[in-house]
DNA sequence: AGATGTTTTGTGAAAATCACCAAAAATGAA
DNA sequence: TTCATTTTTGGTGATTTTCACAAAACATCT
């Protein structure tokens, strides 16, 4: 028979599955049926042959935690929730995932479930995919009479962090509203936090984690996910006078309990600023990896520095950076400074970076240098000439400054 | 007869004049013949019909600076360089051109010469696209002949600008080579300048300009060109110790004499880094333009500004203004400052600003303000606390000004 | 070795900054 | 209106910073 002119899926079933099982023959590889939350509905089990997401999936009658937490990150659910077209997923041996094939059922604008097809042995084909596309709308009824049954107030606290971070949800109202349906009040005001841990963090450690959170008192945890080494947290700040001081001891004392309970240590955190619109999750989440990825880019100068507020000017080195690729920009009184430290074996350029550094104090810089101040503003002097630089144009001491760390860091 | 199928160019002209009355005959349309130098080598007489930019072309056997110049800089000489398509020219009344259609001639991997056909009364088809394309193969071999005459060293001096301006020429030693063929000895290190007057340069100016800039001892002037109200200037600066003081004071006598000698004022002036590379004279006459546009968009804050060095930090600010598009970003700390001087009638964003334009400098920035240092202390101090910023971290002062030079221009 | 130019350090006077305090002046709430 | 609070101004003196100048150290070249 044509398979791909007659559906083969019109025929009655008794349950789904029965339906999973039948999907699972014509394609020849495991099925599995979910809501949209989720939850298992059906698997086949003609086949034996699986991965471990899928075996955690079946045992725990929903897909795993880390798995959908992934899925939404790297986009494959988004897309899922966008289009009816079967979507195709790399394995993620991290998560215990094979490659697989999913698609979206839907009913009128609204997704309801999702069909999973595990690539084992073969690969789906593009007739696959037709077929796939059938199975999903035959699924549709049979979903529906399960589905009214389904409270959508089930849904999993983390699963809708993830939607926030990864700006998915869209009205405000709609974020509010299910703010109020897992009960939680929103705040006025919020920050996203991530604390980067050295190791990715098991589920023990995160029953102590959370311990932790809950037994705070200073401020309120709204959401809080897990990323491999990552802890993310939707923090309340509330009618707090300095928000940003109250965050740094926030995460002052939970790395200090961390380590003196539990001896974890060397955990970065970084902090977002603070925002009032709840659309905003996305960006925040993004203010906080930006700051981890500078850290990484600029150990030395972003020591101290943990809240994207805080990170000045380095929050727009990568904008800066990725507009420079291939210009081969550089900057003049720069070059003539390098020039003239080979030529005479002199240290101007860093002479001039501890000078910026200390906020064009001489004194500190002078210690800093172990020279005489003296000696400094002779320096000075010699590189607002040979640089051909004035120095107290604010404007033109931050470019210097910028293209100074941005040479330092392409030298690397 | 089927003009597409059959090729009417076949047949053997005497004269390429007669061939381009052919070729007008076809098409319906006055057509003109360029060499590659856009020397005018035929035109076609039958139809009285024109436009200004051609009557100049024929009268003074070439097609006129002008013409070439915007030709090049829009876009429609390059085009025809890479590519034996026909290209359709959009009418410039500025410059007497009407719309027309362009097609070059190649001769292996080189453009030979190009034919005009101008849109009068008709557009051309599609169909008349393709007997262009005919009549440009057969033009061919009857230009090869008066080609081989031809000199390529008598190619203008500022369509050779034109082609560096727009990073045409990517060799360096074929730049290298033009210039030896212009007898021009190429500096070992240049700098483009661009001055803008208030109104178009008309040929009279032109004259007096070219006059000042041939007397002046101190700079070389490599190359000119005039585009509409702007003199463009290629400028050796080689040997000279501070090259940017030197400029300054080149635009400087160049203005004064202008305005003394022929009573021409309000010349802006601005100009690139300096450099070695000759394929760079693209990214130098960019610079001298963002000089321009960043002095129309922060007129007071520039306004001593006229290189693009000193431009100092306001270099990125077109960058910064693009990405955050949208974005509606927002600084915590001038925020709070803002909503601070609105509850309290006080001016702390302001102050701010003045302290940070004054290198934060307190005696200053207290005089600019008419208060006294100690008001200009205390209200720091107050900006501190209020903004949790630390006026003391480069960093943070550097993204703090530039965000409120950002937030300033958006307001206007 | 000596001449020359560059770089560093030392010195002292002038200028500025800073931490105080106290008193007006302005503002806002009761 | 009063009263409390915030903001501005002025002054003082200790401390720091700045600046010009000169001497010393260093480097380079003949």
């Amino acid at each position: 028979m044509d398979l791909l002119q007659n559906d083969p899926f019109k025929a009655p079933f008794e349950s789904l599955d029965e339906f999973a099982d039948f999907i699972s023959e014509v394609l020849q590889c495991p099925i599995t049926i979910e809501d949209a939350n989720h939850r298992l509905i059906a698997y086949s089990t003609h086949d034996e042959r699986t991965d471990p997401a899928r075996i955690s999936t079946i045992i725990g009658r929903r897909v795993p935690e880390k798995v959908i937490n992934q899925l939404w990150k790297e986009g494959t659910i988004p897309t899922l929730l966008r289009s009816s077209e079967p979507v195709r997923v790399k394995s993620m041996n991290e998560i215990g995932l094979s490659n697989r094939v999913a698609i979206s059922i839907w009913k009128q604008e609204e997704v309801i479930g999702f069909i999973w097809a595990i690539e084992i042995d073969k690969s789906l084909t593009e007739k696959d995919f037709i077929l796939l596309k059938k199975a999903a709308d035959a699924a549709k009824n049979k979903l529906l009479q399960l589905q009214t049954r389904k409270n959508k107030k089930e849904e999993r606290l983390q699963e809708f962090f993830w939607k926030l971070l990864t700006g998915h949800l869209k009205l405000n109202d709609e974020i509010i509203e299910h703010f109020h349906d897992l009960k939680i009040t929103p705040a006025l005001s919020f920050a996203v936090l991530v604390f980067k841990f050295q190791e990715n963090i098991t589920s023990k450690n995160e029953q102590n984690i959370i311990y932790l959170l809950k037994t705070n008192q200073r401020l309120k945890i709204m959401l809080y996910t897990i990323d491999y080494n990552q802890l993310i947290l939707l923090v309340a700040v509330n009618n707090i006078d300095y928000p940003f001081q109250e965050l740094e001891h926030f995460t002052k004392t939970f790395i200090l309990k961390m380590s003196d309970r539990y001896g974890i240590d060397q955990i970065t955190p970084v902090y977002s600023t603070i925002y009032e619109d709840y659309q905003k999750i996305r960006v925040a989440y993004h203010e906080a990896l930006t700051v981890l990825s500078i850290k990484r880019k600029f150990p030395f100068e972003t020591e101290h520095i943990y809240s994207y507020q805080k990170l000045g000017i380095y929050q727009l080195f990568d904008l800066v950076l990725d507009s420079r690729k291939g210009e081969e920009y550089s900057n003049h009184t720069l070059k003539n400074l390098h020039e003239y430290d080979k030529k005479h074996n002199s240290n101007l350029v860093e002479t001039l970076e501890v000078f910026l550094n200390k906020d064009t104090n001489i004194n500190d810089a002078a210690k800093e240098l172990n020279i005489h101040a003296n000696t400094l503003n002779y320096r000075l002097k010699r590189i607002a000439e040979v640089g051909e630089v004035d120095l107290k144009d604010p404007s033109q001491k931050m470019l210097l400054f910028l293209d100074l760390k941005l040479e330092k860091y392409q030298r690397n």
